[in-house]
DNA sequence: AAAAATATTTAAGCTTACTTAAAAATTAAT
DNA sequence: ATTAATTTTTAAGTAAGCTTAAATATTTTT
C-alpha cells in the first residue's frame, strides 16, 4: 500500500482516538497538509477499496480493514520510535520525525524483530500504546490530563501527545518526561494554568500544556 | 529525492562500479524491472537535474552530483545491512531486503547515528565497503574472485557479491561468512570448478558462486 | 557491405496523488 | 427563517513514473 494511503487511514484512526474531531474529509486534509479536494477524492477511492466507508457530507468511518491497516502503522511508528529512544541518543521529536518516514517501510518481519529486541515493549517513550502483531492494543487507558489532575496529589507522567519540537525541547529540559513522577501543587482555575514540582523545581504550565500531558495517580 | 530517482543513480552507479557492463538506459531498465522507454525517459530528466549526462544512444554518466547521490543511498542501505546483521538474527537475504526499503527514508542524521552506534564501520556484512558521511569510499579493494585464488593457498573471505538468496543460504550453511578463513585445494580449470576446505569440511563450487565470493590472502 | 537482429528512442496513454477554481450543500449567524 | 459563511464536492488540469507500440538507430552476423 502506498505511503499516502497509509498515512490517510492513519490520520483518520487518530483523529478519531485521539483527537476526538470530526472526521471528515477537510479535517483529514488540514492533518495532512493536502487541499480538501484532494482528500475527499481519497476518500471515494479508498472506499472502493473497502478501507472505509464515504458517505457524501458525512464522517469517515474506518472499515476494520482500514482499522487493521491505521493500526499496523502505527505499531511500527511506536515500535521505531521505541527503538530509536533506547539506543540513540536522540530526542523525542527527532525520533518522531524518523518514525514518520520509517514506519511506511518496514515489513512485518522486521517490526516483529524490533520489538522481541525492546522485549514486547506496551508503551512508546511519549506513553502512547504500541498495538501487538494483530493489531490490538492490549492495554487500557486511565490516565487524565494533567489539566484535570486534583491540587497535592502526586502523579506519573504516562503521555506526552504532541509532535511538537518545542514542546519536546521543554518537556526534555524540565524532566517532564515518560515515567518520572511530579506533584501538582495548584490549579489557577481561572487563568487555566497548572503549578506543578516536579525533582525539586516549580513550574507552572499553561493550557497548551495541560492539556497534552497526560498522567496517572502515583502510588 | 524520489525513491525512483535514487534507484535509477543507484542502479548506474553499481553498474559501472561493479559489474562493468554497458551503461545505457537498457541495461539499468532490466536491473529495476522497468521498460527501456522508461528509462530512456528517467535519464533525459535527471540530465536536466544535473545528475547524469545524456547522450542520445551514449552511455550514461553520472555527474559529481549523481554519483554522491548514488553513494549517499548506497551508504545507508550497508549502515542498514551492517545494522541489522548485528542487532537482529537475520539472513544476509533479509538484511537486504529490508536495507532496500529503509535506504530511501533514512536522514543523514539518522544514518550517522547508525555508524557511528556501529563504531564507523568499513565494511557491510557482505564485504561491501561503506562510503562515509562525504560519500567517499575510503578502503581499497585488494581482494580478488575466489576462481581466481591459487591452489594450497589459504584466503580469508573478503566479499559476498550478490543479492541472491539461494546464494546467501548456501553461504550460511557452510560457514561461508565475511572475514572467515578458507583453504583452496583446487582448481579444476576445465570444468572451471573449485575445491575449497572450509572448517573441516570440503566444498567443490561452480563458475557462478567462484566470481561472486571474493577473499584476500590470509596472513 | 548489406541484411538481420537488437537496442534505443519517440509517441501516445495510463494511474496515482496531488492542484486550483467553481458549484453545491451544509452549518452558523443574525 | 433567511442570509452569510464555511465546507464539501465536482471539474479540469498537472507531474511523476510507469506502460505498449511503432519508428529509428546501432550492432552483429553473414
Amino acid at each position: 500500500m502506498s505511503v499516502a494511503v497509509e498515512n490517510f487511514v492513519k490520520a483518520i484512526y487518530k483523529n478519531k482516538h485521539q483527537d476526538h474531531k470530526d472526521t471528515k474529509p477537510g479535517t483529514i486534509a488540514k492533518k495532512l497538509s493536502i487541499s480538501n479536494a484532494a482528500a475527499t477524492d481519497m476518500s471515494k477511492k479508498l472506499a472502493e477499496r473497502g478501507l472505509l466507508k464515504y458517505e457524501k457530507y458525512q464522517e469517515l468511518q474506518l472499515t476494520d480493514k482500514g482499522t487493521k491497516m491505521a493500526l499496523s502503522v502505527i505499531r511500527k511508528h511506536r515500535l521505531w520510535e521505541s527503538f530509536l529512544f533506547k539506543l540513540f541518543d536522540m530526542s523525542l521529536h527527532d525520533i518522531h520525525r524518523e518514525a514518520e518516514l520509517l514506519e511506511h517501510e518496514t515489513s512485518d518481519f522486521l517490526a516483529d524483530k524490533i520489538s522481541e529486541y525492546l522485549g514486547y515493549p506496551k508503551f512508546d517513550p511519549h506513553g502512547d500504546p504500541i498495538p501487538n502483531a494483530d493489531g490490538e492494543i492490549t492495554t487500557k487507558d486511565t490516565s487524565i490530563a494533567l489539566s484535570g489532575a486534583e491540587e497535592g496529589r502526586r502523579y506519573t507522567i504516562s503521555r506526552l501527545m504532541s509532535d511538537d519540537k518545542e514542546f519536546f525541547d521543554f518537556c526534555a529540559m524540565n524532566g517532564l518526561r515518560f515515567g518520572n513522577t511530579l506533584e501538582v501543587v495548584k490549579q489557577f482555575s481561572n487563568n487555566k494554568m497548572t503549578q506543578i514540582s516536579i525533582s525539586n523545581n516549580t513550574i507552572l504550565l499553561n493550557q497548551d500544556f495541560t492539556t497534552i500531558i497526560y498522567v496517572t495517580e502515583a502510588v
